[in-house]
DNA sequence: GCGAAAACGTATGGCGTCAGACTTTAAAGG
DNA sequence: CCTTTAAAGTCTGACGCCATACGTTTTCGC
């Protein structure tokens, strides 16, 4: 029982999350424009409503923002009708992708993967409980919408999904995870080394599960999907850090 | 397609983690006494420690401390031979759990019923999947203890589960729900309205298909430990609402 | 043109948090 | 008994973040 208390312990005293608020606003504009959410020469909203959006003051927006204009990833015009505007320069997305993988030591990476698993597939579980016939719509409109980039797209399907759940709690958490590990899970970068990645047959399938109401296939899918995709991740973590 | 954009857009522009960091470490201290993992009467790290290993300073440790006297919930002495103590007050606390419970919204308790069942399952489940002989052995001595009251071996099953499990996450999201739910869902004014009532057998079970490996079977078994559990809270509270 | 409006830019005072040095208390050990 | 020691308690200067102003630049509408 000493080992076991010992790691209860070990959890509880966990260090608590060392980044400044300022850093996590850079990391999710810079997650938002890497991850093509936020595209080429669009507009931001202004200092103002992001500080009001963040929960943060318009001091701590500036400071990211000047964060973001010495990574060129943003470009600033004073006046009316000004404000910042995106400059994506994909080389350098993919850049900041592979460093902050890189940084990320692969126990984190799968004890985060875990846990969005087991939210996502929960909340897949209750979405096939709970969806009525227009959810099932809705969930079958976003995997269908081909505007945009492949992996814009993989986040929103499992945001609907964790919204037609209808569990507060479980949807909140959804959104923690696409800000903390989206991003990385859904990049492109990773697309290209698997060529048998196809997002929409496994969507289909997830879809078709919640329709039918068998919330047990719909989680074991939801949870293999994420499981590939931390696979192709880790493999990506492995050749990044021993070459 | 409008709606998914907006979703998204609400997930990266979301507002931050609003606590200040004196708040989280209180929060944290509170979960980990509630839950019975710091028991009466022992001494907490000093405080120069526990600033090292929540890795914030001694001034931010001393706030939270001071906020855990006014709670009662611990004591400090100076001099060698100091430091903060465990001041559990059970008595107290079972006395207020009716009125606790009965000021929880019904479709809130279910919500957090959902995620704490996601969770728990999760752990089981990988569990299952990650437990050496070992790890048996300690969680059957977990389930066997009966020095203490049924609830705080509750407590410690599940918690022991998830260490197993080696996920730092989910450990720490039982040790959050353990503080927000815990002491009603395993409360003893539940056992006498339920003769049937056998955790050790349930545990058991449990216990046995992590064991045999069987991780899908471990995860229905705990998800339908915790959703019993649930089903008796919310009969209470039915009847403490409309007697 | 020219004022109003909308955005970025700048400044101030206050609070939370930090590292570090110092003081006080009280027990342990010679 | 008295020194040592380990802990809480106190103080200081610096930085991050906050709200709230006020200033500056640019464009829009008249």
């Amino acid at each position: 029982m000493g080992t076991s208390r010992a790691s209860a312990r070990s959890v509880v005293f966990a260090p608590l999350d060392p980044h400044s608020r300022a850093e996590t606003v850079v990391r999710r504009l810079t997650d938002a424009i890497t991850f093509g959410l936020l595209t080429d020469a669009e507009q931001l909203p202004s200092e103002t409503d992001l500080a009001a959006q963040f929960g943060v003051s318009r001091v701590t927006v500036r400071e990211a923002l000047v964060a973001l204009r010495q990574q060129n990833l943003v470009e600033t015009r004073r006046g009316r009708g000004g404000g910042s505007f995106v400059r994506a320069p994909t080389a350098a997305a993919d850049r900041s992708l592979r460093s902050r993988l890189s940084e990320l030591s692969l126990p984190n990476l799968r004890d985060t993967a875990d846990h969005y698993a087991a939210v996502a597939g929960a909340a897949a579980r209750l979405a096939a409980q709970r969806a009525d016939a227009d959810d099932i719509l809705r969930i079958e409109e976003v995997d269908a919408d081909v505007a945009g980039p492949l992996h814009r797209m993989e986040r929103a399907y499992h945001l609907e999904v964790a919204a037609v759940a209808q569990s507060a709690r479980l949807a909140r958490e959804e959104i923690r995870f696409a800000g903390e590990l989206g991003t990385l899970l859904w990049s492109p970068i990773l697309q290209t080394a698997d060529s048998t990645y196809d997002p929409h047959a496994e969507h289909r399938a997830i879809t078709a599960a919640i329709a039918a109401g068998d919330g047990d296939l719909a989680r074991r899918l939801t949870e293999e999907h994420i499981e590939t995709a931390v696979e192709r991740l880790v493999t990506l973590h492995l050749t990044l850090v021993e070459p």
